[in-house]
DNA sequence: TGTTTGACAAGCA
DNA sequence: CTGCTTGCCAAAC
């Protein structure tokens, strides 16, 4: 295995590390799909495995885990609840009806 | 070391 | 539009 770094104690893989970084690029006020994190963080088509390292991510808050969204404009899930996550995009100016994103295409990198 | 698991995606009826 | 199916991938069992 290629990975392990250790971030404030705690092991973090190459793939973790990856998704993380490319997320930090999103600016505020923009979101993110799974699969286009996936590939921008260099691993074409792991959507679902992005999924999952966000949920056990290590250092919550640091990360801004809220602006990943699905591909088809649907808020996606959240660590900490889905509410939580859509009251944090709306307070970044994303508009939200019914669990999904108003001009998606607009805020969508 | 094989199987299961998900905060997904895309295609089709 | 909804619902279902298949494909995906890294991590956890």
């Amino acid at each position: 295995m290629p990975n392990l770094f250790l971030k404030n104690s705690v092991e973090i893989s190459v793939f973790e590390k990856a998704v993380y970084t490319a997320l930090l690029e999103v600016p505020k006020g923009k979101v993110i799909t799974y699969g286009d994190l996936a590939s921008n963080a260099g691993f074409f088509g792991a959507s679902r495995a992005v999924g999952n390292a966000l949920k056990r991510n290590p250092f919550a808050p640091k990360i801004p885990c809220h602006r990943v969204v699905k591909s088809n404009g649907e808020v996606g899930g959240f660590a900490y609840g889905v509410r939580r996550k859509i009251e944090i995009l709306r307070s970044e100016n994303i508009e939200i009806k019914d669990g999904k994103i108003i001009n998606f295409s607009k805020v969508k990198i």
